[in-house]
DNA sequence: CTGTTAGCGCGTTCAG
DNA sequence: CTGAACGCGCTAACAG
């Protein structure tokens, strides 16, 4: 057997049929006749060929691939709305290049140079929290190479961006919670300079007016994403006289709390809204005594995914500032319990 | 500004330079002298140059990109591996391209087409829990592809793997606990089928005889890596008359059964020692009652592409069976309680 | 339906 | 130190 690579030449020699027709063959192309394509496909399989998708790229100018930059794949969230993003690209013919930015900005602009000098054809990004700049990635669109920004959304105004409309979940979180007979319903939050957070708590509220209920502002903890936090909270929680539920949208500080208040032998509430989360390790911890909810990250992963491929294929001139606000899709989690939302 | 792709070709014609001195240039070979380099390098970044790889791939034969596959991203003990893997591929100048086979033999051979088809330059796998067959992955060794195994050692004889030394990792967590006063811990043990969870306990049960203390069965608890397996575990260890410690070798159940045991109640031990994972998630999970202590997940990584890299550039036909044991280097994480190993 | 030709963008000869 | 020419493997366009 030849060493090195096998050509489509290489085919082409052994066969006495000229190149193209082979590369038609190889492509299943309708105008070759089954017949040679059954000879190609053959001596393909016998003399060990294995396509060059590098050449092909390079010829046809398509790479039928796009990259996803997120800061950590370990991240739940993360993983779960590649494991989206991914099913949506199998389906449609593309790869997919996975980064991690490691919320490091000066990494993120390599990793974003290294995919454009690859020629991806598109980017799915969630910025790192230093991605601050108004024009970081102004390289894609000199390009002309299409790129979504999902969950943390980036300069609203110019480019396409993939978000939850997190007024609603946080209202229909805090709804549901009422509707299971909750009066006194703790509000976890993260870290008030951030819209999201401030939109969760609107809903919140918003919720808590339409069923006139008292609004208690020593019932909203704020703070930031560390498992110190959530200690802080737990323990703020103790001060309050009444807790029946918890609608919290800071995944880290709420189970840290939550472990918290378990290891101090503390009943913990009966309903727990978690907004954010919905790993399985995670839901493995909590369970049985909590639920979690679920924000659809896997559907983030697939609308975000099937947006760029529409964008790629028709080749539209990027529309300025199209936002995609997701339904905030809570799914149920069974609990050995009671369900929460 | 010129429309589409600016090649070295533009620069070039502006420059009235040739384009080989431009690709010289660029690449900043010492045969072109640095004024021509400046003056193209700021020709370049002012037309937009783009370096097109898939092109200098093409044409040098070599990708400098290595492939990574894993059963699931989302699961920490690969995804410090991955980042492991990733640091050291940074340094050495090399792409790294990140895959998930969700465990899926099908998928799993997808994407070494794939990647092989995009002439990676060496692949690193933790094979399916379907990969059974002992030439499941020759398409690389006809290419001539270096591909390393590891975490899941496959087919010990031919290919090059990276493993933990199970047995010295389970006879040292025991050990630890041991010289912390502990005489009844219970083993957390898997699959018994598993080569991997035999040479954990058996590190276990060696570690007792070293010490004189007697070896009671019924204080290891095998059990499938479902969190359903965790609670039955749980359930048995209720029945145990004095259990001052655990040594888990099998996280997802070890954790279902803390929790389990946390709901009901029941005082968990004051010594634990899981090996085999350090999620962040996780070990704010079980803070602060318990401990982790995690393999060196991470260093399996760099090890695992350092050596890749050394078959790649020695171009090294690939020894046949050659295998990495790591020492289990243990890392101890901090707990406001007790420290466990 | 198949063959011919040319070229994607780059790097590497071999000249000068 | 720089230029001219060729080819990596594949496919689009045009013939036939």
């Amino acid at each position: 057997m030849k060493k090195g690579k096998i050509t489509i030449h290489d085919i082409s020699k052994e066969l006495g049929i000229n190149s193209s027709t082979v590369s038609r063959a190889l492509n299943n192309s309708s105008r070759v006749t089954q017949k040679t394509k059954d000879k190609i496909l053959k001596k393909a399989t016998e003399l060990g060929y294995q396509r060059n998708s590098l050449a092909s790229k390079l010829r046809t100018n398509k790479t039928n691939t796009i990259g996803v930059i997120v800061p950590r794949i370990s991240r739940q969230f993360f993983s779960s709305v590649i494991s989206g993003i991914e099913e949506t690209a199998y389906d449609a013919g593309y790869e997919v290049i996975i980064c991690q930015s490691l919320d490091n900005l000066e990494r993120e602009q390599k990793l974003i140079e290294t995919l454009l000098s690859n020629r991806v054809d598109g980017i799915l990004i969630s910025v790192s929290t230093q991605t601050l700049g108004k024009d970081d990635f102004n390289n894609c669109k000199q390009n002309e190479t299409p790129i979504i920004f999902f969950d943390r959304p980036y300069n609203i105004e110019e480019n396409t961006n993939v978000i939850i409309d997190d007024f609603k979940a946080g209202f229909e979180a805090t709804e549901h919670l009422i509707l299971n007979g909750c009066k006194n319903i703790v509000h976890f939050s993260g870290p008030q300079h951030s819209e999201l957070y401030k939109r969760r708590k609107n809903g919140y509220l918003a919720a808590l007016k339409k069923y006139n209920l008292t609004i208690d502002f020593n019932y909203i903890i704020a703070s930031n994403l560390m498992k110190s936090d959530g200690i802080e909270n737990a323990k703020k929680i103790l001060d309050l006289s009444k807790v029946d539920a918890v609608f919290s949208a800071n995944d880290v500080a709420a189970i840290s709390a939550m472990i918290y208040l378990k290891d101090k032998g503390v009943k913990i509430p009966d309903e727990i809204a978690f907004v954010g989360f919905s790993n399985e390790q995670i839901s493995a911890v909590i369970e049985p005594s909590l639920s979690t909810i679920s924000q659809s990250d896997f559907k983030m992963g697939t609308v975000a995914a099937t947006l760029l491929f529409k964008q790629i294929e028709q080749k539209t001139t990027i529309k300025e500032g199209y936002t995609k606000i997701l339904e905030p899709k809570l799914i149920i989690r069974n609990s050995s319990q009671k369900i929460i939302l």
